[in-house]
This record gives structure tokens, sequence and C-alpha cells, in this order.
DNA sequence: ATACCGACCTGTCAGC
DNA sequence: TGCTGACAGGTCGGTA
């Protein structure tokens, strides 16, 4: 479900609203467990820590911990996989189908963790975790290009690699590609310099106004306070097949790519 | 080392 | 109405 850009506004969205709270308590559900760590350890972590700060590192999202007893510190890092929410709501809003944490906080609210598909996983570590691969909107041009250059696969498919840049989902990569004029199926090796820069430029500003816009909202996303995104009102390629392009009126293809459903204009992008 | 492909889950929607 | 199959913002592990 989410990419960069909702992750980001999750997170900004809960930076805004619990940090400085504190976790009192945490509710587990029990049978399937989208757990990295033990359960009891993640309870352990949780319970009784203060929430210092929540941000974004790729598409995972980090709440800075500290205990109370020992001031030792803890991250609790969350990743949504496709339908993953993480909601701040009152402790009295009805729980909903598929929560599989819940989070008593200090303020009286409750952090909830839902997640239906349960490809969403929760983890804690002590050490400071930087996520797998860069991070699209700090990464320069020229590194960029030393990222993809050597690479065989298709570009699509390399972007979607985080172990090489992290964030960037299928939406994204269908949207920077589109604006690059780069077709989703070229080998990476085999986009010159002024291709790499463009795409580099391109991803970047998608992922801004994304942000900017809150997320896209395709079918079930929503930001800490249930309120959905709405920059799937700006694709030009993603979930557009059949359409014409907003450049030249050519039908938008869908094809597979690296297993995913990928569109792009057959005219616009070489 | 790299790259496909199914598996992991549930929900939804189109087609019959 | 109801069944079946395809597909969905993601990642992992096995295999070629």
């Amino acid at each position: 479900m989410p990419e960069l850009p909702e992750v980001e506004t999750i997170a900004n969205g809960l930076q805004k609203r619990v940090s400085g709270d504190r976790i009192e308590s945490v509710w587990l559900g029990s049978k399937p467990e989208p757990l990295k760590s033990p359960a009891a350890e993640i309870a352990r972590a949780l319970e009784g820590s203060r929430i210092d700060k929540v941000r974004r590192v790729g598409k995972h999202i980090v709440f800075d911990l500290r205990s109370r007893t020992d001031k030792s510190r803890r991250q609790w890092i969350v990743h949504l996989g496709m339908t993953g929410r993480m909601l701040v709501t009152s402790a009295e809003a009805e729980l909903p189908r598929h929560a599989h944490l819940v989070a008593k906080l200090a303020s009286g609210r409750e952090l909830r963790f839902v997640d239906p598909r349960r490809f969403g996983r929760l983890e804690v570590r002590q050490t400071e975790f930087n996520g797998p691969g860069a991070e699209p909107l700090l990464i320069s041009s020229e590194d960029f290009a030393r990222l993809f250059h050597r690479r065989a696969a298709p570009i699509k498919a390399s972007l979607l690699n985080q172990n090489l840049l992290h964030g960037v989902g299928n939406i994204y990569a269908d949207e920077s590609l589109f604006r690059a004029g780069i077709r989703p199926r070229r080998r990476a090796n085999s986009l010159t310099r002024a291709e790499l820069a463009r795409l580099h430029t391109a991803l970047r500003e998608v992922l801004q106004e994304a942000i900017a816009a809150g997320g896209s909202s395709v079918s079930d996303y929503v930001d800490a306070d249930g309120e959905a995104g709405f920059f799937q009102l700006q694709h030009r390629a993603y979930g557009r097949e059949g359409q014409p392009c907003l450049v030249c009126k050519t039908k938008i293809k869908k094809i597979v790519v690296a297993g995913r459903g990928t569109h792009y204009c057959p005219k616009c992008q070489k």
C-alpha cells in the first residue's frame, strides 16, 4: 500500500499527534504474528516508553522510544506492507477488524496497528535503523546514476529494489518513468547519463508533489487521522490504462514488469 | 551475483 | 445471487 509519500505523511501525522506521549500498555493480537521481533520483546520495549520522535526511513515508520525506568533507547520499526494502517484514535472508537496491536497512551488515546493482509511487519531494535538503501530525496544525481548504470535488470525493477533506493514503490516508479520519458522495460544499464539525470529529477519532483498532496489513496490508504490523500488525482500513468496520455493523447498501455502492473505511454516513453 | 516467480494474506470487483 | 479468478501501494526465499 504505502510508498514513501504515504509513509512520510503518516509519520509526520504521528509525530504531531503522539510525540511526547507515553505508551502505558500494549495489546498484541494472538494468532498470526506480523512480528520480526518476539511479541514479548515488543511489548516490553513499548510499555512505559516515551515516544520521543516519529519519522520515516524508506517505507518504514520509526518510533524513537525512551524507557521510563532505565532511560535506555529503543526504536520501534513499523512496515505497513500493502494494507497496513497506523491510527491514532480515542479509546472509545470501535476496534476495527484486523487490529494486531493496540498501544494505550498516557493521553487516553490509542495507537492502533491494523493490517488486513498481514504483510506489515513490526520490529524493535536497539541499534540505529537506516534502512536498506539510499533516500531518494537526499541522494545526489551522481550517486543516483551510479546506483543504476551497471544494472542489467529493467529500470523499473531497479527502482523497486529497496537495497538500492528505498521508498519507491509501484505507483511512483511508473509516475517517475513517465515524467522522465523512459520505458519501464529498458535495462537500467542502457540509460544515458542524461536519462538518469532526468529520472533523478522526475522522481524527486513526483515524490515531493505527492507528499504535498498527502499521498495517493488508490483504495484504502489513510493517514494517522484516517484521512485519505489526493495525489491519485495527479497520476499521469499509474491506473490510467486505456485512457489518453495527458501529453500526446496516445492510449496508456499496461504491461507486467518485475511481476507488477506497469503503466506507460508508448509514444512519450522511449 | 542477479533475476524471475510463487508465496504470504484478505478484500474487492468483473465476468459468468 | 453467488461462485471463480484475477488483481491490489510489498517483500521474501527458492530456483535457474
